[in-house]
This record gives structure tokens, C-alpha cells and sequence, in this order.
DNA sequence: CCACACTACTACACAAAGCGGAGTACTCCA
DNA sequence: TGGAGTACTCCGCTTTGTGTAGTAGTGTGG
């Protein structure tokens, strides 16, 4: 089976996650995703969904500049990030349940 | 959020779940995948399922006429198909618990 | 009898989203 | 000077679920 197909409408949800651990730019995020347990997770996945996010205005975005390379385009949550974390954990739960409950094997009657 | 995301690559694996408590036509796997309560999958998306399973190697497949309506093309799993349930089964919860892990709330330490 | 609903399937074009690869650019180190 | 690590962008590709339309069979209500 493809993980990255899982991944497809769940990378949103696992970058709000972590950047509801304090703000972070892309490759940081990254990091923090593999870190996580989603170790395929490519990089430009990450940074898409980054740029998707903050166009759907649920990420405040500002720029630093690092002393140990390239500047740092920082992410965090705003309100409507937060609501949409919230919103996406339930439909997630709600999902994973339902999956759960078709997968296990039904015993003869 | 939307779900239909969340089914890429999932539905697959549902529909071999479904198919595991016994063969089943399109129209019939698609009622039990609602009952089971993914009721938002489109008729399409598991015709479009089944038939990459089919050509995949992992479903059996054959032609039964009904009484009641048109033709049935009824699928079963193969050994290919019962293997593919399995790890993708297996897939599916570790991806599903890494998942989980992350939407927790930390602590303040 | 005709319209409609339900069943059952196919085909086609479309859209979303993750990915690979190439390119840019900065810092540090051998 | 040239790699390695950091940090980001852009482009085109692929997979896969969806909507719509079309075909076709059965049974039912006006």
C-alpha cells in the first residue's frame, strides 16, 4: 500500500497539529512531521501545504532572518486555524472509528 | 474538511474489508460501505475500485443475471486480494496511530 | 401506457493533492 | 573550491475519488 495516498487530506490536519506546538517554518515542520512518525512525507508536500493553508487564511506567516543559512518564512495558527484543527480532529476520529470498525473480522454467528 | 480526501487510498482497503464477510456486485458493496458508515463514497469511486482491484490480480470476478434488475457482476478475494487486506490493514493502523499520537495535546511540561 | 424510481453498470472529463526533480541561495567546513 | 546541510520555489506528473451522462432491466402509480 501507497502512504502517500493516506496522506492525501491528512497532511493539512498534521501540520496544523504541529504548529499548534508553537510556530515553525517549512523544513522545521517538516522535521517535526518525520520526527512524528510520517517519515515519507516529502518535502514539498510540506511546503505546499503550508502555502495552501495560509491562502485559505488559516496561518499567520512572517519572515526571519537565520544566521545559520537562508531566511526563515515562519507558520502559526491563527482563530480560523485553530477552529479548522479542531473541526478536522473530529472528522478524523469520526473516520478512523468507522475504519476500525470495518476492519475487524466478524466472527461466525 | 473533506472526506473525500480522506478516502484516498483508504477505500481501497475498505472495499477488500467488505468484501472479506463475503462476494459481492458493485451496487451491494457500495450499500454495505454505507452502512458501515462511509456514507459519503460516491457509486463511481467503487466501481472505479473494484475494477483496479480486478485488474490488479487481487478480486475473482464473475457475471450472475438477476431477477430483479440487471446483470450482477459479482467480485470475491483471491489469495493476492486476502494478503493485500492484511497489510494494508496493518498500514492503515500504524499510519492511523501515528496519527493519533500527534493530535494529542501536550502537557505544559 | 407512460413516467418514474430503483437497480446495476460503463465511460469520460475533471479536480485535489502529494511527489519528484530542477533550480536558487545562503552558511560552514574540508 | 566544492560539497553538505539548510531553506524555499516552481513545474509537471500521477493517482484516485467525483460528477455527469448514458444504457438497460424491473416494477409501480397515475
Amino acid at each position: 500500500m501507497d502512504t502517500s495516498q493516506l496522506l492525501k487530506g491528512v497532511l493539512d490536519l498534521a501540520v496544523l497539529a504541529v504548529l499548534r506546538d508553537g510556530d515553525g517554518y517549512g523544513y522545521d515542520v517538516l522535521r517535526r512531521l518525520r520526527q512524528a512518525g510520517l517519515e515519507d512525507v516529502a518535502d514539498a508536500s510540506v511546503y505546499g501545504t503550508l502555502r495552501r493553508l495560509f491562502q485559505a487564511g488559516a496561518l499567520t506567516s512572517y519572515v526571519q532572518p537565520s544566521e545559520e543559512g537562508p531566511h526563515r518564512k515562519y507558520y502559526g495558527l491563527n482563530k480560523t486555524g485553530r477552529d479548522l484543527l479542531a473541526q478536522s480532529t473530529k472528522t478524523w476520529n469520526h473516520f478512523a472509528d468507522t475504519m476500525s470498525v470495518l476492519l475487524v473480522e466478524k466472527e461466525a454467528a
